[in-house]
RNA sequence: GGUGGCAUAGCCAAGUGGUAAGGCGUAGGUCUGCAAAACCUUGAUCCCCGGUUCAAAUCCGGGUGCCACCUCCA
């Protein structure tokens, strides 16, 4: 069974194909940096980093690129509101996204093209629009003829007659149609502008994506991804602008991820209704919240709140702890005959729930029942070190695949707080239990929890 | 007006025809010096009304509620 990707351009689950054995393009619509990015804005990050490294993990060679948009009306005016230039913005927030993003446990996009520096590019596309028919130049502004484009729609399964009906947008004196949109905006006095045979200016939004995947992957790219916003109008969009100069299907794949809702609405960084990446960071552990992002299915709505991310981390710490255990069995575990522990259904489990368009959810029940395995092995009082790997192997496997760190990233113990538990466990052993106890609740005022066990004392961090 | 998404236990969440996975939380129990962890036990008229079927959370029709896109937006 291959694996199955839900395709928004045919609304149905599809055997994934790549165009090329064994390899995989991928092109993923990444953040405008002018800002902070909030944590509705993480979904796709972490939704789609993790397509990927399932993909890598199947074997497939990706290639992932992931754009930053660093010029346009936001950031221009941010750049006002701080007294830098455009480019000081965008590199402040650029910065700023990789810690946070890294923070999440996603890996780095193999490129990661910005707008400034594919100005030739994207130039080249916009003429080769116009001497082809797609494209006409209206007072130093440049429009895309969405009429000029047969299957305008087929993304968003809309028609210009229904897009024309329901446009909110106030019709343009530049424009031929009110459903074309800009390739080429031109410069206001003052404005940051590139040269260009129309006039001085800057893209359009959408034109960008076309031009960047067509320079870092091709003409053509197996999985193009965002989320559901995106589909309309940017991605409807991008079709237009690549398959009238390629003739070819841009993507294969199409794929949106739902929202991350904040009061049962969408995160706007203009209503207030959001919460930054960075201010949960100080608050919980990226693990976490990665967690909490691939609970549910990337195609279904979550609404964001304070005890998603507390169930979150409690059912990560059930996964740790039976890690954690395992591994302190190890300690004082034995050789012995080779007595067998069946794991490969779990990763049987989790392979099919991945397969089935993405399920993490699927997945991390598959791992929850390895972690309720070894936890009933463990119960016994002979256990044998074989069996103990075999799990331990399988958590760090499947857990690596969802990127999920299965210990905290904490400093180590120091000596004095190793002489602590080697006090304690004196202590237990001459039944002093005032002095156990009262050193128990020390270590609980640091945040770490001490447990007895017939193996010796075990701790964690709270 | 057009195009989508969602509605399953206190909470989160899988499940697209064969009478409801999993996690969190709660309560009780076992274990423990006491704990913790773990284990066992504990919980669902699957939004409503029709229909198809031997059989529906799942398919069809009709409702209701919430969210989103059609304007920058993940």
């Amino acid at each position: 069974m291959s694996i199955q990707v839900y395709n928004t351009l045919t609304r149905q689950k599809e055997p994934f194909v790549p165009l090329e054995d064994h390899k995989v393009k991928m092109y993923v619509c990444g953040p405008t940096v002018y800002n902070y990015f909030h944590i509705g804005n993480a979904r796709p990050f972490v939704v789609f980093d993790q397509v990927r490294r399932y993909l890598q993990y199947r074997g497939y060679e990706v290639k992932y690129v992931m754009n930053f948009t660093d010029v346009d009306d936001k950031i221009i005016k941010r750049g006002l509101e701080e007294g830098i230039s455009p480019q000081q913005v965008a590199d402040k927030y650029v910065e700023a996204f990789f810690t946070d993003v890294e923070a999440l446990h996603v890996e780095r996009a193999d490129v990661y093209p910005r707008v400034t520096e594919e100005m030739q590019e994207i130039i080249a596309m916009i003429e080769e629009l116009i001497s082809t028919g797609h494209a006409y130049a209206s007072e130093g502004d440049v429009y895309f003829s969405a009429h000029s484009f047969d299957e305008y729609g087929k993304l968003s399964k809309q028609t210009l007659e229904n897009l024309i009906a329901g446009a909110r947008v106030e019709v343009s004196e530049k424009k031929q149609n009110q459903v074309d949109f800009a390739l080429w905006k031109a410069a206001k006095p003052g404005e940051i502008a590139w040269s260009a045979p129309w006039g001085e200016g800057r893209p359009g939004w959408h034109i960008e994506c076309s031009a960047m995947i067509r320079k870092h992957l091709g003409e053509q790219i197996d999985i193009h991804g965002g989320g559901v916003d995106l589909t309309f109008p940017h991605h409807e969009n991008e079709i237009a602008q690549s398959e009238a100069c390629t003739h070819k299907p841009l993507a294969k794949y199409w794929m949106h991820n739902e929202f991350l809702n904040l009061n049962h609405e969408k995160m706007s960084k203009s209503t207030g209704n959001f919460l930054t990446t960075r201010g949960l960071l100080e608050q919980y552990e990226g693990a976490a919240l990665r967690f909490l992002l691939l609970s549910a299915h990337y195609r279904n709505p979550v609404n964001f709140s304070p005890d998603l991310v507390e169930n979150a981390k409690n059912g990560l710490d059930r996964i740790r702890s039976s890690y954690a255990n395992l591994q302190h069995r190890l300690e004082t575990a034995v050789g012995g005959d080779a007595e067998k522990v069946e794991v490969e259904t779990f990763r049987a489990q989790f392979i099919a729930a991945m397969d089935e368009d993405f399920n993490t959810a699927d997945a991390i029940t598959a791992i929850f029942e390895l972690a309720s395995d070894a936890n009933k092995y463990l119960r016994q009082e002979r256990v044998q070190r074989h069996a103990l790997e075999a799990y331990v192997a399988l958590f760090e496997e499947l857990m690596g695949v969802l990127a999920l760190p299965l210990v905290a990233e904490q400093a180590d113990l120091d000596a004095e707080i190793e002489a602590l538990i080697a006090e304690r466990t004196e202590a237990r052993n001459t039944k002093n239990w005032a002095r156990a106890d009262e050193i128990r609740d020390q270590f609980n005022a640091m945040g770490i929890v001490l447990e007895d066990t017939p193996q010796g004392i075990r701790w964690r961090r709270k």
